[in-house]
RNA sequence: GGGCCUGUAGCUCAGUUGGUCAGAGCGCCACGUUUACACCGUGGAUGUCGGGGGUUCGAGUCCCUCCGGGCCCA
């Protein structure tokens, strides 16, 4: 039923019109009695509310809403919740210059605090100045500031056309989130999984955090090499070469590769080391590069990831020298209180910073003559904080580790499960699998998930402390599941009160937070409501599909998997889908320290959001995409002849009054050889675009759909243009040629809106409310039977065919510069024996699509006569053309 | 240093298992205001497929090597 077809069509105020609709009748809406097979379950990520959302989000996000909508019109429930990300970094420092706070996780809770700033302009208050606030307070204006732009981040979303259900958002701190992620936690110290353990680790000396393996980022970094003199037993010198002269005071070792012809007669000898005296044993390890400097190494505790690496597999003595706060101990450390160096190390090392005391030790060493020559500048790699501007520095500190294969276990072999699961995930593209063995395979420790932070989830766990107010920490007191969310910084655990804080035989709480990934991790298990509801959890877990890009396979996807392994045995889902970067016209990745970026809201609002996704969908996952204007602009040209040929296709011949002459979707009334050809090769689009649809190869799916839409506009519906209109017959008595030419477009038309529904979700909506009833995107995907059902075996190449012959005259005509409507009065057209059944049998229409008005003679090519890439090989051999009509005055 | 991806028309990209594979769109040039569409239509031109070797009857396609981009890990 053709209701309002507009005059004029427009994509201006699509996304408004339909974000309204859907909201209002639910279209999206997930339908929880669907059963899990009836189910497709979608774990989005959830973006960083306190960043800012980037034309990367809006490229991925669409990718994942292409399956999402695909998935519907398939007549799966889809579950497909968006969630968002507040923890870390930004948001504290957010609030902090904000609200003129500072946390302080030793503070109680007031539950009447008043904030002494509501927005500073920007302006940064000094830590001075800020009000120190207990991590519960903290947190709740943490809540307050992301709620607004949580807002901002779901009318982007919404502009764009997610197919979200919006009544299903989460966020990462919510209370639900912190639940899951301390129940999960508790599980995981229960069954051995969690532990806690005093280990050297890297230590951001700035943030006063330490920091995990997946959030190191290597950079080249300047320093020197200086030569330093170690002693044999007789007093020969044994040179080693080193840019942290400052660690000599923790040095255990000097070490060199089992190999190296140069130092074979120091193995199983000691050494003394220069101004300290202290003897260390010289021995042998695979890890010395003998091309590096001088090829032996001094071991100290800790100066490298290296030295980690032999003073465990060594098992080398601890000496550490440098603190967290990134100074050398107070206190002359015990192994060098007798030796030589006593007096320098309390004079002009303890308490220095390991610059100024790096200084101190260069001189002595010049003094004592063992240094050899001066320092020579050198670039090397060095481990930071992937937000940090400081070298990390390995300090030994308490601190919580969740198992993740990375150390050795005696009960199980997780670094194989996890090889295994990662077998049985299907990636698109697979490539990407790479990416995730070779990060389980290269991983040498557990994961660290303390973090010293405040706005994060809490360990759940206090320590017990003894008769004399010692911390104990083998005496763990943790909350039971239903107590959660715990903060046990603000709250006592059961069985005490909160005076109790601190005092003797009383408890203090752990004050760190767990790494943002140990809640984000749980986000298929959160969303799915695991623990909490079990009704919902059977019916979308495991899930279908986590979209995400590349560069967190390491973190988000691999500690995902872990989670789930570990919790459920299973994994948390069937497919990853990883996308590309974003690329400038440089070819560079786009990022806001660039000053490339684009904002989203005003791509959406410049080209629309149509266009905007058909840009973002039309390249394939896994691979970079250019930031393209033109695609955009492509993808509101299709929009728009979205729009204008539906106008066209299914206002022929209906009365607007009456509506005699309506359309009926009846196949039976398609009898036109060139309407069956049609039919018969968009059944094959509909299988190519279902087939790459399911193995999540959107961008095909979109190409084979719009390159036949195109030759659909261009030639088919120019074609049959005078059939359809049926010139001068009444309504109710149209030949059935022309309600061939009428079924056969509407019916097309019905396929292609669906097609393109994924896609481009506002225009399709737009014709589909013309004549359809619901929404286009809870219609049915096609199929390609009744379609070619329709066709009644009829062979597609016969509208390739008439297309070719029909361009051939327009070809002529565009030769001799005269407007297409220049009459053909007569002409011989010669056509290659494989095209000529389909143009005979369309050749009514092609004379009127041609205006040939008189005779127009078809003959077989002969060999070598027409190139086949010109219009199939068709060539007209002589022709005669008429006037052309009369211009109409411009009006 | 190791791994993965990538290099095809001025631009953005397709090119399944080696055999109409030299392609699309944009841009460009020419023409045309045709009542679905000027945010238009029609027609046309455009390439040592990064370089060099090799396998093969046959190589953008497979192998080797070199060069250039990007990312990850050391």
């Amino acid at each position: 039923m053709v209701r309002e077809v507009p005059d004029r069509v427009s994509t201006d105020g699509l996304e408004a019109k339909f974000d309204e609709r859907w909201a209002a009748e639910g279209t999206f809406a997930f339908d929880r009695s669907a059963t899990r097979e009836q189910v497709y379950s979608i774990d989005t990520p959830p973006p960083t509310v306190s960043g800012s959302l980037h034309v990367g989000h809006v490229f991925s996000y669409t990718h994942t809403d292409v399956v999402a909508r695909f998935q519907r019109m398939r007549g799966k429930e889809v579950f497909y919740p968006m969630g968002w990300d507040d923890n870390g970094l930004p948001t504290e420092r957010r609030v902090q210059n904000y609200f003129g706070v500072r946390c302080d996780p030793s503070l109680p809770y007031d539950p009447d605090f008043t904030p002494p700033h509501q927005g500073t302009e920007g302006k940064k208050v000094k830590p001075a100045d800020q009000v120190p606030i207990s991590r519960r307070n903290f947190i709740e204006l943490c809540e307050e500031l992301t709620a607004d732009d949580e807002r901002q981040f779901e009318e982007l979303w919404r502009r764009l056309g997610l197919s979200v259900d919006w009544a299903q958002t989460y966020q990462t701190i919510d209370s639900t989130s912190r639940a899951a992620s301390q129940r999960a936690f508790l599980r995981n110290l229960s069954r051995g999984e969690a532990y806690q353990a005093e280990a050297p680790g890297l230590w951001d000396v700035t943030f006063q955090t330490a920091v995990a393996q997946a959030e190191l980022e290597a950079r080249e970094y300047p320093g020197h090499y200086h030569r330093v003199a170690f002693h044999g037993a007789d007093g020969s010198p044994v040179h080693i070469e080193t840019t942290r002269p400052e660690l000599i005071p923790s040095v255990v070792a000097l070490i060199a590769h089992p190999d190296d012809e140069r130092y074979q007669h120091l193995f199983g000898t000691t050494v003394t080391s220069p101004l300290f005296g202290v003897e260390v044993p010289v021995l042998a390890h695979h890890a010395a590069a003998m091309d590096k400097g001088a090829g032996i190494a001094m071991c100290c505790t800790f100066g490298d990831l290296t030295d980690v690496q032999w003073w465990r597999e060594l098992q080398l003595p601890t000496r550490s020298v440098i603190g967290r706060d990134g100074r050398l101990t107070r206190d002359t450390p015990a192994w060098l209180a007798d030796g030589p160096g006593a007096a320098l190390y309390a004079e002009a090392l303890a308490g220095r910073t390991a610059f100024s005391a790096r200084t101190a030790v260069v001189d002595a060493l010049r003094e004592s003559g063992d240094l050899d020559g001066e320092p020579k500048p050198t670039q090397r790699m060095t481990n930071f904080y992937e937000k940090g501007d400081k070298p990390l520095e390995i300090v030994t500190s308490r601190q919580w580790y969740i198992r993740n294969g990375g150390r050795a276990w005696e009960q199980r072999d997780l670094k194989a499960e996890l090889l295994g699961r990662g077998k049985e995930l299907d990636f698109h593209p697979d490539f990407m699998r790479v990416r995730y063995d070779n990060w389980v395979n290269g991983l040498n420790g557990d994961w660290l998930i303390s973090r010293q932070r405040f706005f994060g989830v809490a360990v759940p766990v206090w320590y017990g402390l003894d008769e004399n107010g010692e911390v104990d920490y083998e005496r763990l007191i943790t909350p039971s599941e239903a107590e959660l969310p715990v903060d046990p910084t603000s709250q006592a655990p059961a069985g005490y009160t909160e005076d109790q804080r601190g005092t003797p035989n009383g408890f203090v709480g752990d004050n760190d937070v767990m790494d943002t990934w140990a809640t984000s991790s749980l986000s298929p298990l959160i969303v799915s409501g695991w623990e909490r509801d079990a009704d919902l959890f059977d019916r979308v877990y495991p899930m279908d599909l986590r979209p995400q890009g590349q560069d967190i396979i390491r973190t988000w996807l691999f500690s995902s998997v872990v989670r789930s392994h570990l919790e459920c045995d299973v994994l948390p889902w069937k497919n990853a889908a990883i996308s590309g970067w974003i690329l400038d016209p440089d070819r560079k990745k786009m990022s806001k320290s660039k000053g490339n970026v684009v904002t989203p809201m005003d791509l959406l609002v410049e080209h629309g959001s149509d266009a905007v996704r058909y840009w973002a969908a039309a390249a394939r996952l896994g691979t970079d995409a250019a930031f393209e204007v033109g695609q955009m602009k492509i993808g509101r040209r299709l929009a728009i002849k979205v729009l204008n040929a539906s106008k066209f296709a299914l206002t022929f011949g209906v009365d607007p009054e009456t509506g005699a002459g309506e359309i009926v979707l009846d196949p039976a009334a398609v009898t036109v050889d060139l309407d069956r050809a049609m039919l018969a090769g968009l059944a094959d689009v509909v299988d190519q675009a279902t087939a790459a649809l399911e193995a999540y190869d959107h961008t095909r799916a979109l190409e084979i759909t719009e390159s036949y839409f195109w030759a659909f506009c261009d030639d088919y519906l120019e074609l049959v243009k005078d059939r359809a209109y049926g010139a001068g017959a009444d309504a109710d008595q149209v030949s059935a040629e022309t309600v061939s030419a009428r079924t056969a477009l509407a019916i097309a038309l019905d396929t292609m809106l669906r097609l393109l529904a994924p896609f481009i979700p506002f225009a399709t909506e737009e014709v589909w409310s013309w004549w359809r009833t619901g929404s286009v995107h809870r219609a049915p995907w096609p199929t390609a039977e009744p379609l070619r059902s329709a066709a009644q075996g009829v062979d597609p190449l016969g509208l390739t065919a008439a297309g070719h012959a029909l361009a051939a005259l327009r070809k002529l005509k565009s030769a001799a510069k005269v407007s297409m409507k220049t009459p053909i009065l007569s002409g011989t057209v010669a056509v290659p024996a494989a095209l000529l059944p389909g143009v005979r049998s369309a050749l009514e229409d092609v004379r009127g699509a041609g205006r040939a008005t008189g005779t127009l003679d078809l003959v077989e090519a002969t060999d070598g006569q027409g190139d086949p890439d010109v219009q199939g090989g068709i060539v007209v051999v002589s022709h005669e053309l008429g006037e052309p009509p009369a211009k109409k005055p411009r009006s």
